[in-house]
RNA sequence: GGGGAGAUACCAAAGUGGCCAACUGGGGCAGACUGUAACUCUGCUGGCGUAUGCCUUCGGAGGUUCGAAUCCUCCUCUCCCCA
């Protein structure tokens, strides 16, 4: 993997770049949409490819490690065969699922005990055994093994969680370096800082990852129910510390306002389920603000989806006839509306470039702030 | 023609003297959703801008009672069975 900054922005932190990657070019700031099970939830790869423009999209170790498990994933060759993706992928490293699935996990130093949410089966994962999992599974790029610490978070809990996701960091690395990729692709391995909402706790985290001299680096732990301010500020600490010619992965954010103003951090990378989740939910993200398509007042607005839009989605069918399948419940409403949300936030990290190349980037991220948070 | 059952809020359906402005489900309306156990979850759904408050409701009209959706009388309508 090879990263070259292609533009800096004079008044913020924010970066136009260019990742290379054996499965193609990724130009950032760059929106990945997450494909936990090994799929973008209601969305063709085809329509990922030709209409989002999705340069890298995310797999999740847990839940491919579950189903189908590795047996499959290496008879099929690795993910990208798998599911027919032949971009980059980048797979979490189920540190999240860990935390999210609080009620049967149990930590260690040793790694993650859990039960299964399919079928109770008990499992454990360690800093090891997870980057052999994702060598299975392929990915382009795979996450350390780590905590998300919840919020609120005591600040021993948060640096007790801290050190242990550094000492697995420590052994996963390790085991990385040790074991090699096996689909003939080259895979990066990136570390992730936690820390909570503590400076100081950030602060040692950015300086303990950046010196394990990663080829890029991650930031967890945020966007957890935090107030925005904390996570700015966390990111102003750590992004200050992480090397500056390194992609900076800012994990599970956000809202289009929090992608902004990740870039203006110095973010690169961003991933989140928001788009397609609160999509299927029947929220339209746009370049106006939010729309609640299940609301009454779109029920005879036979007006275009979305006229500023750039998929197809938005000039095929009506704001009506989207509310329809959306309150009918109706699958084809989940992909229109999956698939509207998506090329919106591509387009919002496209138009972040653009603008960071033209040097225009703050005025007009300060003005794209005030619009994106209006309900429409 | 004979016998029987029933009419409850947008729909369906509980309740059968006070704890009922009325269970529950659907529908409707609104909100939430941030490294996806999520086509999920939450709230509201008679009126009064809020209410442990007031007002008007349980086919219609009367009546019994301190008190009725619940008991009585008559009326209207619906459904089922036998001829």
């Amino acid at each position: 993997m090879n990263f070259r900054i292609v533009k800096s922005d004079i008044e913020s932190q924010a970066r136009s770049g260019i990742i290379e990657t054996d499965h193609g070019n990724i130009q950032t700031p760059i929106f990945m949409p997450v494909g936990t099970a090994a799929t973008v939830k209601a969305v063709h790869q085809t329509e990922l490819t030709n209409d989002i423009n999705a340069d890298i999209i995310l797999g999740n170790t847990y839940h491919l490690y579950l189903r189908p498990g590795m047996e499959v994933m290496r008879a099929a060759g690795g993910l990208h065969n798998f599911m027919g993706w032949n971009r980059p992928i980048l797979t979490d490293s189920g540190g999240y699922q860990v935390f999210s699935l609080a009620a049967n996990r149990k930590l260690k130093s040793e790694g993650a005990y859990f039960s299964s949410h399919i079928d109770g089966s008990k499992h454990l994962f360690t800093p090891e055994n997870v980057v052999d999992i994702q060598r299975d599974i392929g990915a382009d790029f795979i996450m350390a093994f780590d905590e998300c610490t919840p919020y609120p978070c005591d600040p021993k809990y948060a640096r007790d969680s801290m050190h242990l996701t550094h000492s697995w960091l420590g052994k996963g690395i390790k085991h990385f370096k040790y074991t090699e990729s096996k689909y003939g692709h080259n895979q990066c391995f990136i570390p992730i800082v936690q820390g909570s909402v503590y400076p100081d706790l950030r602060k040692e985290s950015a300086e303990f990852i950046a010196a394990q001299g990663m080829d890029a680096n991650a930031i967890g732990g945020l966007s957890v129910g935090e107030p925005v301010e904390d996570m700015y500020a966390m990111l102003e600490i750590v992004n200050g510390i992480l090397p500056v010619e390194k992609p900076r992965y800012l994990m599970g954010v956000g809202t289009p306002v929090n992608i902004l103003e990740g870039i203006a951090r110095g973010v690169d990378m961003f991933d989140c389920v928001m788009p397609t989740r609160n999509g299927r939910n029947g929220m339209l993200f746009t370049q106006k603000g939010i729309m609640n398509m299940r609301n009454e007042k779109w029920k005879s607005d036979f007006s275009l989806l979305d006229h500023d839009g750039t998929s197809f989605v938005d000039k095929a069918y009506s704001k009506a006839y989207l509310r329809h399948l959306i309150v009918s419940g109706e699958r084809l409403g989940a992909q229109i509306a999956s698939i509207h949300n998506l090329a919106f936030y591509l387009w919002l990290v496209r138009e972040a470039r653009d603008q960071i190349i033209a040097g225009s980037f703050t005025s007009w991220k300060n003005s794209m702030v005030k619009v994106l948070v209006s309900r429409l």
